[in-house]
DNA sequence: TCGCGTAACCTACTTCGAGTAAGTTACCTG
DNA sequence: CAGGTAACTTACTCGAAGTAGGTTACGCGA
């Protein structure tokens, strides 16, 4: 009777929350790896030691799988920029602390969150739509940080500007991902002096800090 | 229910160019609609007023039919911006002749082309790579002109700031679209002011040439 | 005008994965 | 230790992607 080990290894009944984190952590690291369209949920279910209705009993369906992951992950991202901006005071450089926490996130995570920026549109319009919304939050991030120091500019170029700032800024995470020689820190640097410049004419004059030297300034 | 047309209008056998065009006009329009993944192949032949085999007889699958779609889009819209780019000879009027080019051919397109944009991830790997092939011809347009523009600029800024102009402009294409009280104009404007001062360190001071009109504006 | 080759086209299937109904087991608590 | 419930399963349906193999209309030379 005793088999020595059945070779299904005995998984543990898991809490609710517990299970529910674990079937994210899976689904992220499979959509990453095989890309939405490509992957099961009977893989997912597999990987997670249980079986295909516990998914649907918690998330719905594939694509409310998918929007918990992406929301996850988009919670945190903001989380982390948030933190990061908090203790500036001039733009530059909450620009600059924004852009390095933004682009060392996805620098650390690997694929798995490029993938997610990218596949948000695989599924139906109104899984788009529910990711738009948590892309929403962070353009209202960032079109508070632009109304903070650059009052002066009109509010039609407020929200294209913030639309551009995201726009370049997931561009180039993706790049990122594709270049294993440029750091998160190039790409910090990159966007910090493109979008400085662009944005110059409504920064508020701000009062010479003590710069010991100006770093970006090429040529 | 029309008299004129019988209940079942005979279609005309056509030759497998013209069919293969009819079949991407159609896709696009339905894919436009309903996007990538809630689009059946048997809805789209039967709106060509065809059977399915024959679209995976011209495109071998849905992925390939996407591909297609999109390629032929980006296509359009290369040669489009290419041709309004082609009458400039100081980088500011470049950069505002291929926006308002680029913006103008979204705005008209409607919503079927910024689903094009979206979905390209929808589909496998290899699909996305496919895709990101064409993007790649747009990025190599873009890398060239700011060559031309910013000799003085290094390779890897020229390489952030194609790609950060890149997804700006994409962004901005999907914003437009969702503003109807925005022009493609204002879009233009807005991204060519914003360019043109993050670029401003690296472009060549040019001396207003006096160029009075293009001479090769092939219109 | 009539064969006749070929390219356009169709019907009728298989396959595979999303989503579900209804039942079973292990844990917690009184 | 009963028994309630939350975690979990097996075994299905259903719809859409993709395919095998046959059928029909058109061009074209004799």
């Amino acid at each position: 009777m005793s088999a020595a080990t059945p070779p299904a290894p005995r998984r543990k009944r898991m809490s609710r929350a517990a299970r529910e984190q674990q079937m994210l952590d899976v689904a992220e690291e499979v959509f990453g790896e095989r890309g939405y369209q490509a992957t099961s949920m009977d893989e997912i279910a597999e990987r997670c030691g249980v079986s295909k209705p516990m998914l649907y009993e918690y998330f719905g369906s594939k694509d409310g799988l998918l929007v918990a992951c992406v929301s996850r992950s988009k919670a945190e991202l903001l989380d982390v920029t948030q933190k990061a901006m908090a203790g500036a005071t001039d733009p530059e450089d909450i620009l600059w602390r924004g852009m390095v926490a933004y682009f060392s996130f996805i620098d650390a995570h690997g694929n798995s969150f490029s993938m997610l920026l990218r596949e948000p549109t695989a599924a139906s319009p109104e899984t788009a739509e529910a990711v738009e919304a948590t892309r929403r939050q962070q353009s209202t991030l960032i079109a508070g940080v632009l109304t903070t120091f650059a009052p002066s500019a009109p509010a039609d170029a407020i929200e294209a500007y913030t639309q551009i700032i995201m726009g370049a800024s997931e561009r180039m995470a993706l790049w990122l991902t594709s270049r294993p020689d440029v750091s998160a820190e190039d790409a910090a640097r990159h966007m910090t002096d493109f979008c400085r410049r662009g944005l110059s004419p409504y920064l508020t004059p701000v009062p010479p800090p003590v710069r010991a030297e100006a770093p970006p300034a090429p040529r």
